[in-house]
DNA sequence: AAGCATCGCAACCGCGCATAA
DNA sequence: ATTATGCGCGGTTGCGATGCT
């Protein structure tokens, strides 16, 4: 049993790919597609193995693939979505269409190193129900995403104790619906700020008062701007399996990326607020889309883009 | 100009999972 | 039920490019 290394065979070639190993892989994929990738290096007359033909397509050479530097849309797409489910860059480049794991997880990682240099200033975080953190991290820092932290350095103080704070939650000050678990209330930066005006116009110490709800966002929410509790709950979206994106208009959404045994919530989103729970509790619709105003929220303290 | 350090990124490695045999 | 195989993922490596002294 034990571990079939595909690569140790004959002659196969390693290293970085020729122009005409390229062609190749190109002419063959575009003409056959790549049913088995085992069998694609035979057919096309390359001396490499299945699984580099893969990763040298689906990294390089897809037709589809976007280059060049990420857009600060793209950039707090992934620090938000990085900050809700860590390190699963294949599950965060799904939401960057044509970006591949491998350049966002390089991304990060020259990104974070060139932080890491950044002198940072000491931050204490406040003991208080009221902390602040920035991008995703707050829901990682807390401890509340099942994933090992071990692969969210200690870094991450450096990282953005210079960036802002787009989160603010308050802990324990609301009786949720599921006791076990600590109540994390969110809101959002708003989402029109380019990069520059993101990382300059806030401060890890700056507290953001919660400004009255915009009318976009008030439709059945008003009181205390908490959310109705919807009582037909018929399922939970565990944590680790929500993110919040951004869409083509702007407005930024919870996902719940996917579900244990259905497929039927991957991808429901599009919010007109911007809302992380640490757990959701939510009626589904018959395609499975979930509605703002059908998600039970439990207890929202604030919860909208600040500036829409 | 030369040597060294660092960066960025393509590619590889090893593991886990799914599935076929 | 067990083993073999292939795929996909996250972590890591290696190397060319670039910057620094």
């Amino acid at each position: 049993m034990g571990h079939h290394s595909c690569c140790n065979q004959q002659k196969v070639k390693r290293g970085l790919w020729s122009p005409e190993e390229d062609e190749k892989l190109i002419r063959y994929i575009t003409t056959h597609g790549y049913g088995c990738w085992s069998e694609v290096p035979e057919k096309a007359g390359l001396q490499r193995c299945g699984k580099s033909c893969r990763l040298r397509w689906i990294n390089y050479l897809r037709p589809d693939i976007r280059r060049g530097r990420f857009t600060p849309e793209e950039e707090k797409l992934i620090i938000s979505l990085h900050g809700v489910v860590g390190n699963r860059w294949a599950h965060i480049a799904s939401h960057l269409p044509g970006r591949t794991d491998n350049e966002i997880k390089n991304y990060w990682n020259s990104w974070i190193k060139k932080k890491i240099r950044k002198p940072t200033t000491p931050r204490a975080m406040a003991p208080s129900s009221v902390e602040f953190v920035q991008s995703g991290y707050g829901l990682n820092q807390i401890g509340l995403v099942n994933q090992d932290l071990s692969t969210k350095p200690p870094v991450e103080d450096g990282l953005f104790s210079s960036s802002c704070p787009i989160f603010m939650f308050d802990i324990g000050t609301v009786d949720g619906l599921s006791s076990g678990n600590a109540r994390v209330d969110i809101f959002h930066e708003s989402a029109g700020l380019n990069s520059d005006s993101w990382h300059q116009n806030y401060s890890t110490h700056e507290v953001q008062a919660i400004p009255p709800p915009p009318p976009s966002f008030t439709s059945g929410m008003e009181s205390n701007y908490l959310p109705p509790l919807i009582e037909n709950v018929e399922t939970m979206v565990p944590m680790e399996d929500q993110a919040c994106s951004m869409n083509e208009n702007g407005e930024i959404g919870l996902e719940c990326l996917q579900r244990q045994e259905s497929s039927e919530w991957v991808d429901s989103h599009q919010y007109p607020g911007f809302l992380i729970w640490d757990h959701v509790e939510a009626q589904m619709c018959g395609d499975g889309v979930v509605p703002a105003a059908s998600a039970n929220l439990g207890h929202i303290l604030s919860s909208y883009p600040q500036s829409l």
